[in-house]
DNA sequence: ATAAAATGCTAACTATAGTATGTAGTATAT
DNA sequence: ATATACTACATACTATAGTTAGCATTTTAT
């Protein structure tokens, strides 16, 4: 659940929202052009299959270090995933 | 605590704490740069004095969202952290 | 040299990221 | 049509990110 009460926060919170949406469709992007499920993504990355799924569906906040697990599965520099 | 009994593990939890530092750095030059302390940077990203410190330092795994803010703080793009 | 500003560091707490299982629904191929 | 592989989604758990306060140490300016 979230609550807002600032301006500010509704802010943050939108541009939130949208930074992990094109995050989750790089992520999806990328995948399938290598002709990899979410579930041999997950072997690769060392994730699990489920948690794909959600990065991609952009329901999770994913930290730095697993932003390298998933560049690093999909043969990418960590700047190539904010296009 | 870290409990790393696998081959694998300790070298994600390496190329973890290399992103963290280099992630750290970045930020650390760009504040600088831009005539910054942390506690200015800390108010315009809406973070913590002492958080915006322990980024620097490599202390925590940050998550998209605060990667995002940190980036609009110091105006430069999500790509530009990771140069 | 000393005051002031900036940063480091510890520690405790609470919010949420990350892990995992099970089931339902969708796409793909035969 | 119907298996089969793939993805979505709900839920519960546990690990850790994120927040904060207080004090120590370092840096910078006067």
């Amino acid at each position: 659940m979230h609550t807002i009460n600032s301006f500010t926060q509704l802010v943050f919170y939108m541009s939130k929202k949208k930074v992990l949406q094109l995050f989750g469709e790089k992520v999806r992007e990328l995948r399938k052009e290598r002709g990899l499920s979410q579930e041999e993504l997950s072997y690769k990355s060392d994730l699990h299959r489920t948690y794909i799924g959600m990065i991609e569906r952009a329901e999770k906040n994913i930290t730095l270090a697993n932003i390298e697990k998933i560049a690093k599965a999909l043969n990418v520099h960590l700047k190539d995933l904010f296009d």
